[in-house]
DNA sequence: CGCACGGTTGAGGACATTCAAAAAACGTGG
DNA sequence: CCACGTTTTTTGAATGTCCTCAACCGTGCG
């Protein structure tokens, strides 16, 4: 799968940046603003695999995250799915979805969350500007997510889907100087994720390995040997 | 960014429901209060393969196509892309993007847009909560439509997905019941839209053709043959 | 201890890609 | 309007990647 326009090639192509950049900031704006919302919110927690929110459900609440992990995904009938997304702590869910959630979101690990009111959230906006560009930057933010998610399934074979992903969870966990990478998804989610089979995110992991890009001392611990080289991978067929 | 408004029909959907279902609603609010900014718009016009906008520019202004097609592209530097999505006429190009464009626009088709400076849009905004909301609503569609294309590229092999390309198109270009389709871009631009190659592509079509489901009188017209059909295999491998 | 479950590895096959070439469409200039 | 060169599209054959099926391994738990 890669497709593709163009098959030159010539880029050097430094190994580094990415070729998709999407910057990766931390909403500090909404948090303080939700936090003021505290006394409305509901303080919830869920165990591995329960469901927070099905896809269809009336969008009554934007929950933040404040400890776990989460995946949002997307459920059809003949059981397949497509996970759209993780979320960590401090991460939103539901703020985009004005009457229904179009995702379903699952707890993949113990989950604990705050819930609160869209009617009282909506209404703190309506008087507060700030609030509002808020919004508007995390909305903006999770388009650029989906696109780069986007051109990561459309162009990258299965061992740069992988080593993209051990890249963003990287980041999406703050562990950006750190080596030691917890997952605590199965890889089924991962599989689901980038649109692999759960056997080929094995062997996609096993190459890196094989390569000393990483090491697995087991299999939701991944320690990053060579982070260097992991982005290169990530960014695509430069070099490899 | 990309994405748009998108396009009306409540559509009969014959054929089974759409395991993906993305209101495509008209969003007439916005194109009334772009209205309203005549006076400030610039009226501009580009002929193929003309880049409108490059990603990483400075998005000074939001642009309202009247006419022609465009692609939102991301192009990196070996020659690859992904195209995110067409555009055509009534779609909206740039409101999510705050500061830089994240896609490049380019014609795919002469076309013309009105442009409207991103500083005055942002003036009428601030008094105007309609406006707001009809901003929210375009930002939570195109999210939306990303969700459902990254879907279809995850789980969906070629003839479905060109099968669901095709529907796609004839929805944003409002023929609905219509059979005959104008396809204004070439197949590379499909193909690079769909994650597949050039020549794969041209195989999922004759595909569809030979099971009676379309006719391709020329490289860019189709012929609907069997609506329902179309979308049943759109949907995946559930029956088909 | 034995079972269940998630993860890993191997073999074979399906599907999409690549390379190659022919056919069709397009534009230009005579 | 036609001839010509260029580009786009289509088809064919071979290759490669990823998927499916299946067995095996390791860990945790009753």
């Amino acid at each position: 799968m890669k497709s593709n326009t163009a098959r030159l090639h010539a880029v050097p192509d430094t190994g580094n940046s990415d070729t998709f950049a999407v910057p990766e900031i931390r909403q500090e704006g909404l948090s303080e603003h939700l936090a003021r919302l505290n006394g409305t919110a509901l303080r919830l927690h869920f165990h591995r695999s329960e469901t927070i929110a099905a896809a269809g459900d009336t969008a009554a609440y934007v929950y933040v995250l404040s400890s776990g992990c989460i995946r949002l995904s997307h459920h059809v009938a003949d059981g397949r799915r497509h996970i759209a997304d993780f979320l960590f702590s401090g991460d939103i869910f539901g703020l985009g979805d004005a009457s229904f959630f179009a995702l379903s979101a699952e707890a993949v690990s113990p989950v604990t969350l705050a819930a609160y009111p869209r009617a009282v959230f909506d209404r703190l906006g309506e008087g507060n500007n700030h609030l509002r560009s808020d919004i508007f930057a995390h909305l903006s933010l999770a388009i650029a997510q989906a696109h780069r998610h986007l051109f990561l399934v459309s162009c990258l074979n299965a061992r740069e889907r992988v080593a993209a992903f051990l890249v963003r969870m990287m980041e999406k966990t703050q562990l950006v100087l750190g080596v030691r990478l917890d997952l605590p998804m199965p890889r089924q989610d991962i599989a689901d994720h980038l649109g692999l089979s759960i056997e080929t995110v094995c062997r996609a992991l096993a190459a890196l390995k094989a390569e000393a890009v990483i090491e697995v001392p087991n299999a939701h611990v991944i320690v990053m040997r060579d982070i260097g080289m992991l982005r290169a991978i990530a960014s695509g067929p430069s070099q490899s």
